[in-house]
RNA sequence: GCCAACGUAGCUCAAUUGGCAGAGCAAUCGCCUUGUAAGCGAUAGGUUAUGGGUUCAAGUCCCAUCGUUGGCUCCA
């Protein structure tokens, strides 16, 4: 099935007609409104106001209605060109607008000169009832495309947004719209977005016990419960157990460093608003480590390296302090402290395209066996335009090339994006989307011929000679706490059997079944399974439902039947039935269940180099 | 950091124009002894985020601070 791009689409033209009608409803309104942009987005569309008083949640409530009433009656959405003279007669008490205009006109140009857009002799209007607005469409006919009421700007709550999206300039009210072609689909959209809602982590970390954030710890720092360390372990260990088996070495290092360490690195210019103040001692200065990769290298560089020890690859689950804007702080996907699942792996030149490969593969192995399937990959370039990156433009050049050839070897779809490379070096990004449809990037990997040079690594040819290795950072997860947040949406909080906190519940029936609830509970404990026994006062009804709403993947009713066979009744969260079995044939089903997890991944450089 | 909204018991939420701070769940104790999605009763739980102000009277109105949420900006 080919699909239409939605530029194209006649959705993307009733957004577009819908966020000039919400323009023309605003401007009713608020007669001294300046107007920004406002363009379609993916799930409907926004415009941006400069407002004379904050918009209240009647206001909101009034131009909705009022865009009923405008959408509802009989508009056409007319096209017309106009010179800049023209346009900045009709524009005159807009100044968003006029510079608009000027910028068209001038054509854009960024800061190294180069022409972006060419200048533009005649520009276009859309006018629509008693409203006229600089666009270039396109736009639906007439309002008789719009349904009425097959939308809403009232979802959402108003938004605050920067001019330009830039930080420096205005801040606007920027309103949000959803928009569909029918009311049905508006309804299936709004009930899309209450059901994401129940699967939000923060919901389901406070309904699992999974995590907490306390005011007096300090915000952006996750304390993890008792059901949340379990997640968090289980996947780590899980990642470990795979990293050990293709050649990772694990390494332990410190959470603090000297800030001399991140001044030779060069991260300290770069990143110092964003990092906690450092601590002063002795008349040194020591930093919270906001990265792992110095102390990896000092590692490295602790021994003298043959072109044989290489490739090298140090893994380290190492937790690392960011100070993030506060604005910007979110449950556990946006955090100040976290840990990274990171490697450092220090390669030849001739090793590096095979050992990008294994990372990838990998990576594409941790987020199958996740169910993780809705993801894409990113190649990072640096922006040619800016001058935040270090290093040879040559060895940028080598590195995205080995980026892109490693994607086309695998057969990993791709897309290409400038300004989203690391400030040492291109990197590849796999990006995730979520319950939501929010895009999170997760895994990633970065080839970095800077710091190798800037901390002097090297090892000795075959010649006897001196060479400079290349670095490969990855993580596969990112950060365990955001990694953690995304498979609580991604999986509801039902966690695969191996996965889940507490992966039996034995129900008694009577108290006087608590001794074999205890012999079984016992039982699967000594093989390594998380049991519990609900000894609470309820009747077994209220326990199945306790235990089906805390997600636990094997509930085992035990009464006198049960206990004079040595047995269980099973029953699954997803209410099926599996009737009563042997204690010995359901602890065999669970064990085959958690070990089909397998961590028979060979990777080819792997096997080459061991 | 910026714009906006919000902050009441561990959790989810009530509390009329400013007029005695409440319920369900969870917890604790007791009763019931249960066969596949909530058995019954009792107890305890609060400086209404914090600090200040207006008022006879503030959970409610005003100011500041802290925090959370939706966005923006940022993300090694």
């Amino acid at each position: 099935m080919s699909e239409e791009k939605y530029e194209d689409s006649k959705l993307y033209r009733i957004r577009h007609s819908l966020a000039h009608i919400m323009a023309e409803a605003v401007l009713e309104r608020f007669p001294e409104a300046k107007l920004a942009i406002g363009p379609p987005i993916e799930d409907g569309f926004y415009y941006d106001f400069n407002l004379p008083r904050p918009i209240t949640d009647e206001d909101i409530k009034a131009v909705e209605k009022r865009m009923r009433k405008i959408a509802s009656q009989q508009h056409t959405f007319d096209y017309r060109e106009v010179s800049p003279d023209e346009a900045r007669e009709l524009f005159a008490d807009q100044p968003y607008k006029l510079q608009l205009i000027n910028d068209l006109v001038e054509g854009r140009v960024d800061e190294n000169g180069n022409e972006v857009a060419a200048p533009a002799e005649t520009l276009s209007v859309y006018t629509q009832s008693t409203f006229t607005d600089l666009c270039r469409g396109p736009h639906v006919e007439s309002t008789k495309d719009i349904n009425p009421k097959a939308f809403s700007i009232s979802y959402k709550p108003v938004a605050g947004a920067y001019w330009r999206g830039n930080a420096e300039n205005d801040q606007l009210t920027r309103i949000y719209g959803t928009a569909w072609e029918t009311p049905a689909d508006l309804k299936e959209y709004l009930n899309l977005l209450a059901e994401a809602k129940k699967r939000d982590h923060r919901v389901l970390g406070e309904k699992l016990g999974l995590f907490t954030i306390n005011q007096l710890v300090g915000k952006g720092l996750i304390l993890w419960k008792p059901n949340g360390a379990i997640l968090r372990d289980t996947l780590e260990r899980w990642l470990r157990d795979i990293q050990i088996r293709n050649g990772y070495d694990p390494v332990v290092t410190p959470h603090i460093g000297n800030l001399e360490l991140y001044k030779t690195s060069g991260h300290y210019p770069y990143y110092s608003d964003s990092q906690y103040t450092p601590i002063d001692v002795d008349d040194e200065a020591y930093m919270l480590k906001p990265m792992n990769c110095p102390h990896h290298i000092m590692i490295y560089k602790s021994d003298m390296r043959s072109y044989r020890d290489l490739p090298v690859r140090y893994a380290e689950f190492g937790t690392v302090y960011r100070y993030e804007q506060s604005g910007e702080l979110n449950g556990l996907t946006r955090v100040r402290g976290f840990t990274v699942d990171d490697a450092h792996l220090f390669v030849r030149s001739d090793q590096l395209l095979d050992e990008f490969k294994a990372v990838v593969k990998l990576i594409q192995y941790v987020f199958n066996t996740l169910g993780l399937n809705d993801f894409r990959a990113r190649v990072g370039k640096r922006d040619p335009n800016s001058d935040k990156y270090v290093g040879d433009p040559a060895n940028w050049d080598a590195a995205t090339d080995a980026i892109i050839q490693a994607c086309e070897e695998l057969d990993l779809p791709y897309i290409v994006e400038e300004g989203e490379a690391a400030f040492y070096g291109p990197k590849l990004d796999f990006i995730v989307r979520d319950v939501l449809k929010r895009q999170w990037q997760l895994g990633t990997v970065q080839v970095d011929y800077n710091l190798p040079e800037r901390f002097e690594l090297e090892y000795v040819t075959e010649d006897n000679d001196r060479a400079r290795p290349v670095m490969i950072h990855r993580a596969p997860f990112g950060s365990l706490e955001r990694f953690t947040g995304i498979l609580i949406e991604h999986f509801g909080g039902a966690f695969p059997a191996w996965l889940a906190p507490v992966q039996a519940m034995v129900i008694p029936i009577t108290d006087d079944h608590l001794e074999y609830a205890d012999e079984v509970a016992a039982h699967l404990d000594e093989r390594g399974f998380r049991v519990d026994v609900d000894k609470g006062r309820g009747r077994m009804g209220g326990k199945i439902r306790s235990a089906r709403g805390q997600n636990i993947p094997y509930i085992l009713v035990v009464g006198d039947a049960e206990r004079d066979d040595r047995a269980v009744a099973v029953r699954l969260r997803t209410d099926e039935d599996l009737g009563v079995m042997s204690l010995d044939a359901f602890t065999e089903m669970l064990t085959e269940i958690t070990a089909s997890l397998s961590l028979e991944l060979t990777l080819p450089a792997a096997e080459a180099s061991s």
